[in-house]
RNA sequence: GGCGGAAUGGCCGAGUGGUCAAUGGCAACAGACUGUAAAUCUGUCGACGGGAGUCUACCAUGGUUCGAACCCAUGUUCCGCCA
């Protein structure tokens, strides 16, 4: 169980084609997973998911344990039964939320004081809380509680981000393989160090030096130009553990995925197909649109010919456009839906192009086509 | 036919002598969104101009006033109530 298998790999990048065996299943890599905080992928059944072909999806510790609570989701019988999905799921362990929701909170060394969101009561989180959380949860891969560094961030707060998640790490694996169930769960570390190289070096020996079945690079996609993002990558490629998945969290942006496969990243998640989708905008093989635009209203075409998604396959631009407009809640689901397999689509091309040997012409050609005019990233 | 009320920018709707090119909301147009406090948020929104600014505007016409979307008169249209 947990084992990771390097099955093809680039001569020419880092990218590589992988499988990764847990008890749901085998995840083949390269991968992306999508978000399902509340355990559900906004907008999507399970069964549209799978359609789709989603290998694995996350679910988000401190989000679930506020609603349903872990009462709940423990008389359900975990995860996977509560929300009736029999593939794997990875959960994050809330240290996210530690960087998105730090006005609300107060950071030691020892734990993370916050108010909930929701009602606004106190709620303590560590290392533990987490573990044990995750344990509830059930879910195939657990993330280290960490602290992810809001940027742009100084040498000396990026530095004590680093110092406290590997102090927290080394607590998450501890209380882990006391109380979780080993054999079902894997517990992932994650690398810290916002765009600083040494400190990404440090956290990386750190990090990696606890035999963690699989490594996340977190940190990053946080407000950093895409160049600083690569240049992370291509430091971390060369020192992480090469018969380990790597998981580049928070990402995301198409480009930023197929740069990520080819400096070695197997695994990745965002919302923003999803977030987009429900606001409006997609990706497609040439670019971003926003579908709002008054320029589509006469389009009697789909939103791109090469997509083999629902919402491509049965819809003109003008139909989508129209419903975006209206505010209707099938148009935010077919555009979840495209972004979706879109972004999934892009990881399983990455991998055929690995597999059988021509990822740069893969790379070349992905990066030509897609043009972004809006973007304000310097890739 | 009589009495009363109302007419404001694409729509609804504030304003009731100068600080009004005119609050809000909607619509429209554009933008943002990267381990989800997001089916959310931001900007623009009379015309021309890069801007300073200029012009045209609150049903119409005339008037009062230094000055009117706001006061007065007449007209037009609409809405009530009574015949």
């Amino acid at each position: 169980m947990f084992e990771f298998k390097v099955i093809a790999q680039c001569p020419v990048t880092g990218a590589r084609a992988g499988e990764f065996t847990t008890p749901h299943g085998v995840i083949h890599t390269p991968v992306f997973m999508p978000v399902g905080t509340l355990a559900t992928v906004k907008a999507m059944s399970p069964d549209e998911l799978e359609t789709i072909g989603s290998q694995i999806i996350l679910g988000n510790t401190y989000h679930l344990y506020l609603r349903p609570t872990p009462e709940i989701i423990a008389k359900a019988g975990g995860l996977h039964s509560f929300m009736n999905w029999k593939r794997p799921i990875l959960t994050d362990s809330g240290g996210f939320q530690v960087f998105s929701l730090a006005r609300l909170q107060k950071i030691t060394d020892k734990e993370v004081i916050c108010r909930s969101h929701i009602d606004g009561s106190l709620l303590t989180m560590s290392p533990e809380w987490s573990m044990n959380m995750q344990g509830v949860l059930g879910s195939d891969i657990a993330m280290c509680f960490d602290q992810c560094c809001e940027y742009p961030a100084t040498h000396e707060k990026a530095e004590d981000a680093v110092r406290r998640t590997t102090i927290w790490a080394k607590r998450s694996r501890e209380y882990f393989m006391a109380n979780n169930d080993t054999g079902k769960q894997a517990l992932f570390g994650i690398v810290q160090g916002s765009v600083y190289d040494d400190l990404r070096r440090r956290s990386a020996e750190e990090i990696c030096g606890m035999d963690f079945p699989g490594y996340a690079i977190g940190g990053l996609s946080v407000g950093e130009e895409h160049s600083a993002m690569y240049h992370s990558l291509d430091v971390l490629n060369e020192i992480m553990p090469k018969d380990k998945p790597r998981y580049l969290m928070g990402v995301g942006y198409p480009p930023n995925i197929v740069e990520g496969i080819a400096r070695g990243v197997d695994m990745f998640d965002c919302v923003m197909p999803t977030r987009n989708g429900r606001n409006a905008t997609v990706f497609t093989s040439f670019g971003r649109l926003n579908m709002r635009g008054a320029s589509h209203a006469e389009e009697f075409f789909p939103m791109d010919s090469e997509c083999d998604c629902y919402a491509c396959r049965n819809f003109s631009r003008s139909y989508l456009r129209h419903l975006a407009m209206c505010g209707e809640i099938l148009g935010a689901r077919l555009f979840t839906w495209h972004n979706l397999r879109f972004t999934i689509r892009i990881a399983e091309k990455a991998r055929e192009a690995i597999i059988a040997g021509k990822f740069p012409e893969f790379l070349r050609d992905f990066t030509e086509r897609f043009r972004d005019d809006n973007s304000n990233s310097d890739s």
